[in-house]
DNA sequence: CTGAAAGCGCTTACAG
DNA sequence: CTGAAAGCGCTTACAG
């Protein structure tokens, strides 16, 4: 089928090395020569191979994206920014689900860079650092979102300010009056790790409220986890009367919980979400949550790739994005 | 940084070709080379560069998607399916938004053809068709979802029931005592176009109601956008009592807008929508709608690819996918 | 069972 | 301003 350079400089009666000059534009063509190759490109439709490029010049002009679940919002709106951001940089992107699994999500890292992506965004899942220092030690550089990671110039940084997101959470609570508040902790719920954990519990310890192990419960971040969650929550422990969630989809499973249980939130039970996805404000009560604006996360984890790949050596500090809780109806 | 086969032919004192013997498991080896080679790849960390081999064998493994805007829970989903099956394919995917523009959408086609996919999955713009089949038949081969293409053997496609979703709807609607029904349209009005339109029309027909023109409204297929158009539909025309909504997040605009409204809904407005993405039961009153397999039809569209990468001349029928209405509580 | 040669479609020094 | 040669890292006939 497909029509090379060779072709392209044979009926432009030229050498090949030629034709990669005005397909490069790199000058040094009289004008004339150049107008007949560009006929001659725009007559047979020559598109130059990228594989082909890529062989030599070992760029290849495409970046990986791993997520967890492109099916999450979350994500899913992470990946919009990534998208326009990197189109807009000249790269196509290969997108990976990782189902928050370590051996799919170093299977998939493994997978891109025998494409010989240049570069690679992860969003990590839990724990797993050592092996993604060698991965990109060894193989492509990365761009890792949310995990914190030592200085190392094959690794850039993104960080959104979880424990501040939760921070600003408790103190609203507490500010409206509630002393008992579970929380909803995700995967995990040590505050080592997830510092909207640890920010949900020294928030609570610097008014001088106690920090309940019992109320603070792991759980698949998902909907209908977040129900099953605080059903078994609010049952065992009535007296708690507000609940933090790890993320949005949480908090809307723990509002049907609620509603289940005849619990009317917020007078009930206050419920604050984080993430701000789009479902947050169309379910009913809308969601009372932790704004962060994960478009613009996408797209300076695709700025700061390419500046490694354009100073590979240098190693960059990490970048912050701020959040900001948003009130709405839910608590 | 990369290490090749030569230095694993080199490692192993083999030539290159008995490499790639063991690499591609063509046998012909004896079992003992074959250990000698395959601990010389594990010592160095050797992976093919899929690069390369494509540049040979005209295969890269990859496939393009291009989407509206993978933000849109419909193609989230659909993605979703794409990315699982095209794994266990073996195949690694592009992901392209082309925002439901035309232009967009080429540029991503011709960009993914630059990289050599062996093949595109796209859920296309309106109207767009000549020049889809233009690109079929020069670049690469297609999977065209929900659009009317005829037989080509570079061309499958994926076909949901969106004719008898829009009857399902209406049939449910009528039942209901129902006899003035508007519908949000989506892009277009034009029921050449959109079956879920034509549907909707000959439905209505069906049962000898009149199709009134002015309530069948265009708007952009979005939540804040079916609020807006619901708005005006039922403030110019009050006597409408029951909308059918082209996709899901119009029909979560429309809940909205009767709430603004004053009126109740189903009680004063019925409102039913399409696809039955996750939004559809977590709003409130949840939504009745046609349910779609979104994540199966992201599956198919892959399995009918990698059929027609296998037999290239061989023209194949569409697959046709089939929907049923999930009655909740908006109608 | 194993290897030497040619070639996939480009770019990169190097000449002229 | 233009071209011939080598090479990127593999696979594909072809020999032996």
């Amino acid at each position: 089928v497909s029509v090379t350079m060779r072709d392209v400089a044979r009926k432009a009666n030229v050498s090949i090395k030629t034709v990669s000059r005005v397909v490069n534009n790199l000058g040094e063509v009289s004008e004339e020569t150049r107008q007949r190759v560009l006929a001659a490109i725009e007559e047979l439709g020559y598109r130059p191979s990228k594989v082909a490029r890529a062989l030599v010049t070992q760029r290849t002009d495409t970046i990986g994206l791993v997520l967890g679940d492109i099916t999450n919002p979350f994500f899913s709106e992470l990946a919009c920014g990534v998208l326009d951001a990197a189109q807009a940089e000249g790269y196509d992107v290969f997108l990976c689900n990782s189902g928050s699994r370590v051996e799919q999500e170093m299977r998939a890292l493994y997978s891109l860079a025998d494409h010989n992506v240049d570069g690679i965004i992860i969003f990590p899942s839990w724990r797993n650092i050592e092996r993604l220092k060698a991965f990109a030690e060894r193989y492509r550089p990365l761009v890792v979102i949310n995990r914190i990671v030592d200085d190392h110039p094959r690794i850039g940084r993104i960080l959104t300010d979880n424990y501040g997101g939760a921070k600003q959470a408790v103190d609203f609570l507490v500010g409206k009056g509630h002393t008992a508040i579970g929380m909803l902790a995700g995967y995990s719920v040590s505050p080592k790790i997830i510092r909207r954990v640890r920010g949900f519990r020294e928030t609570l310890a610097g008014h001088r409220l106690s920090v309940v192990d019992e109320w603070i419960v792991t759980c698949i971040p998902i909907v209908k986890h977040g129900n099953r969650a605080t059903r078994r929550l609010l049952t065992r422990n009535p007296q708690v009367t507000a609940i933090f969630a790890y993320n949005d989809l949480l908090a809307v499973g723990a509002i049907q919980a609620c509603e289940e249980l005849g619990r009317c939130v917020p007078d009930d039970c206050a419920i604050v979400g984080f993430d701000d996805i789009q479902l947050a404000s169309l379910v009913t009560p809308a969601l009372t949550t932790v704004h962060l604006d994960k478009y613009e996360l996408g797209r300076q984890a695709v700025t700061r790739l390419v500046e490694m790949l354009e100073e590979p050596e240098t190693v960059l500090p990490p970048i912050h994005l701020g959040v900001k809780l948003v009130v709405r109806e839910s608590a």
